[in-house]
DNA sequence: CGACTTGCGTTCCGTCATGGAACGGATGGA
DNA sequence: TCCATCCGTTCCATGACGGAACGCAAGTCG
C-alpha cells in the first residue's frame, strides 16, 4: 500500500485556520518570525539565538520564503550572501504572535510574571495585545462568534466538511 | 512535558511566545482547539471531522488535557465515556485563532474569498479580528513595539538569550 | 441468544521528519 | 599560510507520524 506517512497538509482545506495552521502551526516557524520581528536577519544569528539545527533552519527559511513570509535580500555579492527579511505578509504575523504572548503571559507565566514586556512606542505605554471585533471594537469571546460558510467555502473537501 | 521526547521543547524558555509555541505551534493542537470552539466534544467526532489518526488524536487530547486547555468530562458512567471540553484557558485561545483566520483571509484566500465568515452575535455584524493595544486601542504594528526584559526574565537560558 | 453497531481507545509497523555533528567552499584578515 | 566568518549541505540515528487492524464494554436488533 506504500501510503506515505508524511505529515498531513491542511493548506488546501476550506478553512482559513487550517490553512494558516499549515504555516504557523510549527513552533520553529513561529519562533523564526518572532526572531525576525526582533531584528534578526542572518542565518547564523537565527541559528545561534534559537539553537535550531542548521539543516532544519535551511529548510524552514526556504519554506518561509516560498510562503511569502520572508524574502531573501542580497547584502553582499562577492561571496553571495543574503539575509532574510520579513515581507509585509510576514510583518502582519506579528499581531498573532502578540496575541499568543498575551495568552502565554496570562496562563503560562511563572510566579515571576512575564519574561518580556511590550512597549508601544505609538502611545508610549507598556501594553499587551487584545483581540477585538472589527465592527464594534469589543474584545471577542468564543461564545459570541458564529462561523458561517463564506464565498470561498467548498464542501468538496473530505475531512473537515463541517465548517 | 511534551509528548515529543526528541523534538526541542521550548516550554521553559524565557520567552512567552516560545512557551506558547510549545503548545500552539502544532497544527493538530490548533485544529483541535478550533474544532472544540465549534462545538465538537467527542473522540470520534474530532477524528472524523479532522481526519486525524486515532493514535495521534489520543496523544494530542491527552496533551491538551495535561496543558490545561481541555478537560475530560464524563457524560455516562457505565461504559465510562468522557468528552473533551475547553477550559477557560482553552477558550481564551480563540482570539489567537481568530487573528490567524484574519491573517489567512488576507493572505491565503483563493480568488473566491474567505471560506468562513465570522458573525459577532454581540453586535450582530460579520466581522474579522483585529489585534489592538490594550492602552490606546490602536491596531498594533511590529515597528511600533519594543520588547524589553520583564520581571520573569531569566538570562540563564542558553539559546534565545537575546530577548 | 448471537450478530452488529457505537464509542474510545491501543498496538503494530513502515516511512519520513528531526536534529546533532561533521564537512565544504568562497572570501577576508593576521 | 593559517584562521575565522558566513552559509549552507551531507550523513546518520532516532523517534514522531499516520494508516490499519485489533480490543473491549455496552446497547440494539432479529
Amino acid at each position: 500500500m506504500l501510503v506515505d506517512a508524511k505529515r498531513v497538509d491542511t493548506s488546501d482545506w476550506p478553512c482559513t485556520i487550517a490553512r494558516s495552521a499549515a504555516v504557523l502551526g510549527d513552533h520553529w516557524n513561529l519562533l523564526l518570525v518572532r526572531q525576525a520581528c526582533l531584528g534578526t536577519r542572518r542565518f547564523d544569528d537565527f541559528q545561534r539565538e534559537l539553537g535550531i539545527g542548521r539543516n532544519i533552519l535551511t529548510r524552514r527559511l526556504n519554506q518561509l520564503v516560498d510562503e511569502g513570509i520572508m524574502q531573501r535580500v542580497e547584502y553582499q555579492s562577492h561571496p553571495p550572501r543574503s539575509e532574510y527579511r520579513l515581507t509585509q505578509q510576514g510583518r502582519e504575523v506579528y499581531p498573532i504572535l502578540a496575541a499568543m504572548a498575551a495568552w502565554g503571559d496570562r496562563w503560562l507565566s511563572g510566579p515571576d510574571g512575564t519574561p518580556l514586556v511590550l512597549h508601544h512606542t505609538a502611545c508610549d505605554h507598556d501594553m499587551h495585545a487584545v483581540v477585538v471585533c472589527s465592527v464594534c471594537d469589543e474584545p471577542i469571546d468564543v461564545q459570541e462568534i458564529k462561523a458561517q460558510p463564506g464565498p470561498g467555502y467548498r464542501a468538496d473537501h473530505e475531512p473537515s466538511a463541517t465548517v
